[in-house]
DNA sequence: CAGTGGTCTAGACCACACG
DNA sequence: GTGTGGTCTAGACCACTGC
């Protein structure tokens, strides 16, 4: 039974929801056990999930989840920037008019989102956004990049709850980056870009260190030995 | 018999040789046959190469081999470039002397293998040099990335036959960039790093051009309908 | 020299595509 | 409606690890 979104989905909800706790050593055995499938899929899950860097696979030992802690989202949100910059640059070197009608658009449709309290709405016009932003870029390849570091930050920001006052913020980015787009100002377009993207790391880091509590484990890198956490993972602070 | 080195490697060669041709459409039965195994390794094979890029999958419809075009390899090097700019800003922040020894090292080592002529160890202090770079950067998860790409240009530059002269240049660009980093002046390291890449991505580009004959492929995008290129693939200037 | 854990094979199944 | 092609299951195999 339960022929729900593929396996590698669930995993990685599991994984940024905690679910699956971090550092623990997993067996494709067990995971087919888990989730009712054979091994065969787990094996491809977790080949993926490699890709996105969420686990690691020594050789013969069994995989280990990746610890999301701050290291590891800096580190990503770096390499998002990293290409967000360049494509933005891209975008506003390449921009037709119609496609800068529908940035309008979809930013305008983002702002009634949350207007109306609609976050949800508001989170995916967000994504349609910078899809667009990429698209216009026309390297497919640093879109495939981007698209799945996406899809593991929106998991973070799913846990760590997302505080809407924040938008202000990135509503205002936005009508600014769209400019510098529109005018085919590259430069201007991604020192914004960069700023924007600098600005959600910052808050994300930041409600990260608030949900492992005030503890910072940052510098506990004693656990080498990996003493399973006690069962009860639940970090609802 | 035959238990060479893994389906993916054997794959991606034949695919950046022009043994398997571009736009060609591929099933997994097909390939395990070719090679030798089941169908299950070539399907995770196939996955991988997807996120590489080398090869598109629609869902019921095979996979088709992806044309490694001049947009391919710039989008590519634009990539690698920002992620490069990114590693050696952070190498130049967090460089320790013990580091930029072993650079030092690694570069005196790479010009002798040029002045020898022993190109091949060129290569590969060359990619030890990047490497500890990439280290030095302590972003694990960009070095992973930086990684797929090397051996994706790797087999293009193996391909595509490596003009030696081309060495002069590279040294020197190598000795400014590690001066750069031992100061610890990242924007220096940023800077000369962009113009070193970029020259990588202009020769290379030129080189395929030359490949693919003068008569520029790139605007011939109508070939939609993909007829077939004929059986003889032999690209063989 | 066991045990554990990853990898492969063969075959069945099933969904979509195309005539 | 038929065929093609991807995906899964079950079980066997084999390498490396750790006693």
């Amino acid at each position: 039974m339960a022929r729900f979104p593929d396996i590698q989905q669930r995993i990685r909800d599991d994984i940024l929801a905690g679910e699956l706790v971090f550092g623990t050593r997993v067996t494709t055995a067990e995971l087919a056990q888990r989730y009712g499938v054979s091994q065969m899929p787990i094996r491809e899950a977790l080949r993926e999930l490699r890709g996105e860097g969420l686990v690691t696979m020594e050789p013969n030992r069994g995989a280990r989840i990746r610890s999301i802690d701050p290291d590891f989202v800096g580190n990503i949100f770096d390499i998002r920037n990293a290409l967000e910059v360049l494509m933005v640059r891209r975008a506003a070197r390449l921009r037709t008019p119609e496609q800068v009608a529908r940035m309008r658009a979809i930013e305008l449709d983002l702002e009634t989102c949350v207007q109306r309290q609609d976050y949800a709405g508001a989170l995916l016009a967000n994504r349609y956004l910078h899809q667009l932003i990429s698209e216009m870029a026309a390297n497919p390849d640093a879109q495939q990049l981007l698209d799945r570091h996406w899809l593991l930050l929106a998991g973070l920001w799913r846990e760590n709850k997302y505080s809407p006052e924040r938008y202000d913020g990135v509503i205002n980015d936005h009508r600014h980056m769209i400019e510098a787009i529109s005018d085919g100002d590259a430069e201007a377009a991604a020192i914004l870009t960069h700023a924007h993207v600098l600005k959600a790391k910052q808050i994300l880091l930041k409600l990260i260190e608030q949900r492992y509590g005030s503890t910072k484990p940052a510098r506990a890198r004693r656990a080498r030995k990996a003493e399973p956490p006690a069962a009860s993972a639940d970090v609802a602070d």
